[in-house]
DNA sequence: TTAACTTAAACAAACGTTTAATTAAAGAAA
DNA sequence: TTTCTTTAATTAAACGTTTGTTTAAGTTAA
C-alpha cells in the first residue's frame, strides 16, 4: 500500500537522486530530507535498489497512458499528432526533467539488472506507440519514408540534451543557471517549435529527393 | 609529467566510471584493475576529483583541433562541412563512447564546480565552432533560418541518445546488447545516413515556409 | 491484546585518504 | 666502475568516516 508517507519519500528520493546520483545519495540522505528515521526506507521500501524501482514504477505508469490516448484519437491528422506528441513530451520532460535525469544518466549506473530491464521495456512500449504515429502518416502518403528509430531517437534525443547541457544553453541564452523556473519558461516554447519545424522538413513527402 | 602509467590508470578510470559511475567506482577499483598500489591514486592526482578532471582535459583537447581544421577548409561547400561534421561527431562518439557517457551522466552528479564550469568551457567552444558552419550556409543563401542552438542539440541529442539507450536500440535491432563491435557497426553507418537525411530537409533553404 | 509503526543504537563493510617504511632510480664524487 | 647520497616511486597498513541494513526496544492505533 502506498500512503502518502510512501510518496512524500519518493519525491525527496527522486529530487536527491537526480542532483547527486544514485550511489551519490545516501539513505540517511533521503531519511533526514524527508524528515522520516532511517529505517523506516528499509521498513517501507526492502532496501535503496527497491526504493528506485518503486520510485520508477510510480512516474511511469503516466506517460504510455497519454500516448495511447493521442493514437486513439481519430479526428487528428498525422500532423496534428506530431505536433500534440512533441507538445506532450517536451512539457513532460521539462516539467518533470528532475525524474528524466534519473532515467537518462543515473539509471545506467545501477548494477541490478532487473531495473535495467524493466526501464528498457518501458522506452520500448512508448517507442512502438510513436511508431504507429509516423507509420500512419506513411501509409496516408502524408510522411516519406524515414528511420523510424531514429528519428523518435532525434524527438528524445533533442529534448534530453536541453535537460543535460543545462548549464550550456543557461550559458548560450544568458539564463541564470539557478533560476529553473526561467529555464523552463524560455525553453519549452524554443524547443516546440525547434522541433515542430524539423519534424515538418524531416518528414514531409514533398520534401522526397 | 604524464607517463605510461598515468595514463594507463586513467584509460581504467574511464572505463569503470562509465559503467558504474564516479561515485559507484571506487579507488580501489580503479587501483585493482589498473594493477597498480592504492596510495598510488593519490600519489598520481592527488585525489579521485582531481583524477576525474585530469581525465577529462586528457580526453578533450582533440576534438577542438578537428572542427577549427574542418573550418578553415575554405575548398569545402556548407554541405560538405555539415556532412563532415557529422562523420566526425558520429565516429568521435561511438568510437569513444565510454568517455562520452561520463562527459553526458556521470559528470552533473560530481559536486566539484570547478570541473563542471570546465565542462561547460569545452562544450560552448565546441559549439560556437559548429555555429560559424551553420552561420556560413545561411549567409551564402544555401541554408534556412533556423534555431541554430537547437539544430546542434539535435545532432548531439540524437547521437548521445543511441548510445544512452543502448539497451534500446539492441532490442529494436535485434543486437546482442553485449555485443558492441557490433553495435557500432550497425549504427555508426545507420545514425550518419539517418543525420544528413535529416539535416539536408532541416537546412535547404528550398524548404522555406 | 494484537498488530503495525517508529525509534535510537549498533552492525559490519566499504569508502577516500594518509602515514611511515621500503625499494628503485639518478647523479655526483671517489 | 664503484660508492655514496638524494630524490622519486611504491608499498602495506592504518586512519577516521560514511555507507546500507538490522536489531531490539518502544509507541501508537485498532
Amino acid at each position: 500500500m502506498m500512503t502518502d508517507k510512501h510518496v512524500h519519500i519518493l519525491q525527496v528520493a527522486e529530487a536527491l537522486f537526480a542532483d547527486k546520483g544514485f550511489d551519490g545519495t545516501s539513505v540517511r540522505d533521503i531519511a533526514g530530507q524527508a524528515g522520516v528515521n532511517l529505517a523506516m526506507i528499509s521498513y517501507y521500501f526492502g532496501s535503496k535498489e527497491k526504493l528506485m524501482a518503486a520510485l520508477v514504477e510510480y512516474r511511469s505508469n503516466y506517460t504510455r497512458g497519454l500516448l495511447e490516448e493521442l493514437n486513439k484519437d481519430e479526428s487528428l491528422t498525422p500532423w496534428d499528432k506530431i505536433d500534440r506528441l512533441i507538445d506532450l513530451y517536451v512539457d513532460k520532460i521539462l516539467n518533470n526533467y528532475k525524474f528524466h535525469c534519473i532515467m537518462t544518466t543515473h539509471l545506467p549506473t545501477i548494477q541490478s539488472g532487473d531495473i535495467k530491464a524493466m526501464i528498457t521495456d518501458i522506452k520500448a512500449k512508448n517507442y512502438e506507440e510513436v511508431k504507429k504515429i509516423i507509420q500512419e502518416g506513411q501509409k496516408k502518403k502524408v510522411f516519406r519514408k524515414v528511420d523510424i528509430e531514429l528519428s523518435v531517437g532525434s524527438v528524445m534525443g533533442t529534448i534530453t540534451h536541453t535537460t543535460l547541457s543545462k548549464s550550456l544553453y543557461c550559458r548560450l541564452l544568458n539564463i541564470d543557471c539557478n533560476d529553473d523556473e526561467l529555464y523552463r519558461k524560455k525553453m519549452i516554447p524554443k524547443i516546440k517549435t525547434h522541433l515542430k519545424q524539423l519534424l515538418r522538413a524531416h518528414l514531409d513527402i514533398k520534401n522526397q529527393e
